[in-house]
DNA sequence: TCTTGACTTGAAGTGTGCTTTAAGTTGTAG
DNA sequence: CTACAACTTAAAGCACACTTCAAGTCAAGA
């Protein structure tokens, strides 16, 4: 069974003009070509997509994305860079997920406090009440709101 | 306490021209100026940037965030409006938790596959592998790879 | 008072990731 | 054979979040 760009977009829920973008940033060197030019993605391309569809939500640029498929395409001598290019991604994740899992500590401290000023008919009771009265797991958020930020310790 | 953009900037770890394109865009109305026209940061504003340095990590856009501002200076008559406004965000913050986990299960099996590979010496160990045989963490996120995406249901 | 570094503004420039447009080609159904 | 939807390309356009530039102003120290 092939595709043609249209099909195949529908498929994976984004338009084709995105995957002739893809195709033309060197992301879909995999692609064959009718005799007329017509992009025919085959089944196994799939794989391909739903990759580069990962990586995309892992943040990556599409240039980074097109090196790992230039690697995958050179064969087995860049297994280990490809590894080494996962490994990182996996550090990178891991970042993110602590900068989400602080964030949503923030918006759940933030909808306690709303919740808490709607009681009140006024922002001015959780704004001035005294920590010891704040729930324990906000009060960590409410300290760190009101002082400076943790400089991001700039490690690669 | 009083700073200049640029000592602010310093602060919170972001460039002077930055704070600018803030203000600028109506993010910063609460910043004081001297009679001079140099902006004057209090202490008490460390709060609403980091506020505002929160929800960018939420995803949020500038319009957004100005929005937000823009109601809490009008004062305890949207209350009700800003709690939505955190809740809507919590849920947002819980897809992108979701999102971000399956991405990590691709980029283990990725590792774990160019792990299997570089010790084989080629990927068609790990490629051809017979199911039974990969590690039953990656037999799910493996199987998806190879078939179509979960259609994103679109529920607002 | 003068110098100097940091501040001010508006406007233009940058990078990313698409999306749209225009002009033309392909391929299938009638 | 024709019609027509869907494909092709290059190029321009767009939204976003800054960043840089140019020209000028402010304010603190010598």
């Amino acid at each position: 069974m092939v595709y043609t760009v249209g099909e195949m977009a529908k498929l994976l829920g984004v338009t084709a003009s995105t995957l002739r973008y893809y195709d033309k940033e060197g992301l879909l060197p995999f692609v064959e070509r009718s005799s007329g030019g017509i992009r025919m993605f085959q089944e196994s391309d799939i794989e391909w997509l739903q990759v580069i569809g990962c990586m995309k939500k892992a943040g990556m640029s599409i240039k980074d994305i097109r090196r790992y498929i230039e690697m995958a395409l050179q064969g087995d001598d860049t297994i280990t860079l490809r590894l080494a290019m996962f490994q990182r991604q996996r550090q990178v994740l891991q970042q993110q997920l602590e900068v989400l899992r602080h964030t949503m500590e923030m918006v759940d401290y933030k909808c306690w406090y709303y919740e808490t000023a709607q009681k009140a008919g006024t922002v001015a009771v959780p704004q001035e009440m005294d920590l010891a009265q704040v729930p324990e797991r906000f009060r960590r958020i409410r300290q760190e709101l009101r002082s400076m930020p943790e400089q991001p310790t700039e490690q690669d």
